[in-house]
DNA sequence: CTGTTAGCGCTTTCAC
DNA sequence: GTGAAAGCGCTAACAG
């Protein structure tokens, strides 16, 4: 009895195991089943390929062909977290747009026990050729170090990172002053924005969109500031808003922030809109279920997704990139957070 | 001059590099370098192999380590998508669990462009030894046969699947009873229920708990089901729960469809809780954020992701899995939209 | 049209 | 305490 490797579980068809059913050569599988363009195998020959690879029921093994070819076809996404409704948009993006060139995705998160080592290893071990970073704050020296180590495969999303020389964001600024416009058309004059720290990119931007259309229209640049992204930092902020501003609106920039002053508002017994109104950045599946539906700017988050697979893609090919702004104007949509000052 | 295989990008250095550079052989970095008990480096011929190492930058190639070891010690999570709240704990769990077995962690979301294909890819191309799915609907025949096809590399989430002999899920009937138990202890006995269509697991398990604890209390079980999981399933099902039943509370069985709970009792002009009491299941980041928030009871989202990653990879070792409960004891967490009925 | 060959970077048994 | 050798499964250049 010869010697035989036992094994409860079934080896995995391997292109060999193809050949000798097929009685091929396994290198002629190989381009047969990845429709190898110099390869010209006969009708014959191709189709008994093929039955024999149904029948053993192959597949690739990536790590191998990733070890040959040097290359993994897959690009990360990492998210500063999971429950952003806006991540779910952009993912979508991510996903559509590498898919259409022949990339998978696979998602990380940034916040996550032992989610820096986890993203870092996916590039520097070869897990995936580049890496789609949601911006968390513009000092990354860990995403920094990992660009420079990695020749540049780490592309920044909604906003730029120190040190990084390209990076895919929104027209933030032009959306938070169409908050404003709102506002101002409803008639108030008296509206204070809640704003991340300008620290980080995008809310620096939100925050030049902001005082733009402030001195457009004439009125005060009330600005609370807050240094975290979650709803009860919006929480806190809104608190701060109406007691040093007495406002008649208030503009949180973010949907998580806009949670919290839904919040505020709510326990200091101020009715939306009747007393203040509210609007928000970026339309998501959270803003039209709030009670009341939230008015809000809607962003190109998914199309920012999309755009920023084809640009990391491009990087990988060896193109350059630079800092890019995703058209696609943002638009206005109306709800019930929203209301013309009685004055 | 030399033929030199020109490259503008640094060839990432390998264990040949980092041996030429410390004069030793690769295997022998190799060793050291994975902490090999077996083999016994000379405190010097180490410490020159760690520098060369960390002079060349060298990581692991793991497409090289994968193909050698037949494993890649990275499971898969797989989610429906991405704004369920509830999910960001779970991959907490997940990447909790996993890390301390040595694991790493890849997110995918079964609903997504390709998502199907990205998922049977991660598996069978060999991106994860594993994966946890997060169970959408109990008949599910892409992980039935996956499930087959690998061996038992799936393991089900929050849910069982038909074909799929293990699971791990949370105790879903007590914690409905539990609602409802909360709801009857303030007076309320027209109380009406919302779930997912009970071909799925975890809708029928709370369904279940529903119906034995109106049983207990001698009230009548209203139930109003929907095949969806939004938020928008949520507020038809709500809208149809007043019409038909006039509750004076009512139990939409999950964030998503508490969310449009609030919306048409909104909508409809009910107060919460003051016309209409509302309880769910799951706390989460946004339970606490609405208006008025939201009376849950907890479950151990967290603890079922941990739990599965341990069940998982314990599998993968060989071990049998069976269909598992988390225990952790769901606990009333009592906000604002519930209270006594006056009568 | 098809086969031969070599080697990607790593781990592991076996020598010495 | 260290090196030599083999091979995981794949692709690609070259032969025939």
């Amino acid at each position: 009895m010869p010697p035989k490797k036992s094994s409860l579980v079934p080896r995995r068809a391997t292109l060999r195991d193809v050949g000798l059913l097929a009685k091929v050569d396994p290198s002629l599988v190989s381009r047969v089943l990845n429709n190898d363009p110099n390869a010209t195998a006969s009708a014959a020959t191709k189709s008994r390929i093929l039955s024999a690879a149904k029948k053993l029921n192959y597949t690739t093994n990536f790590s191998a062909r990733n070890l040959k070819m040097a290359k993994t076809l897959t690009i990360g996404l990492l998210l500063p977290d999971l429950t952003n409704p806006v991540n779910d948009l952009v993912a979508h993006g991510v996903q559509e747009g590498a898919a259409e060139l022949g990339y998978g995705v696979v998602i990380a998160n940034h916040s996550d026990i032992g989610g820096d080592k986890t993203i870092s290893q996916m590039l520097t071990q070869g897990h995936v050729d580049g890496i789609i970073a949601f911006v968390h704050s513009i000092n990354d020296s860990l995403l920094e170090n990992l660009s420079k180590n990695s020749n540049g495969r780490i592309l920044p999303m909604n906003g730029k990172i120190k040190g990084i020389e390209c990076s895919v964001s929104l027209d933030d600024p032009k959306a938070a002053e169409m908050c404003v416009e709102h506002l101002v058309d409803l008639g108030h004059k008296k509206i204070v924005g809640i704003f991340g720290s300008t620290t980080n990119d995008s809310p620096r931007r939100r925050v030049v969109g902001f005082k733009k259309a402030c001195a457009k229209y004439n009125i005060q640049p009330n600005i609370v500031f807050t240094q975290g992204y979650s709803a009860h930092d919006g929480y806190l902020a809104t608190l701060e808003a109406i007691t040093k501003y007495s406002p008649t609106a208030i503009f949180p920039s973010s949907n998580s922030y806009a949670l919290g002053t839904y919040r505020a508002l709510y326990e200091k017994k101020f009715r939306i809109p009747e007393d203040i109104s509210v609007i928000t950045l970026h339309n998501s599946a959270i803003t039209e279920f709030l009670s009341p539906p939230l008015t809000s700017v809607r962003l190109p988050a998914e199309e920012m997704g999309k755009v920023s697979a084809e640009k990391l893609i491009d990087m990988l090919n060896g193109k350059k990139v630079k800092h890019f702004i995703v058209d696609g104007k943002p638009s206005l949509v109306i709800r019930g957070s929203t209301a013309r000052l009685n004055s």
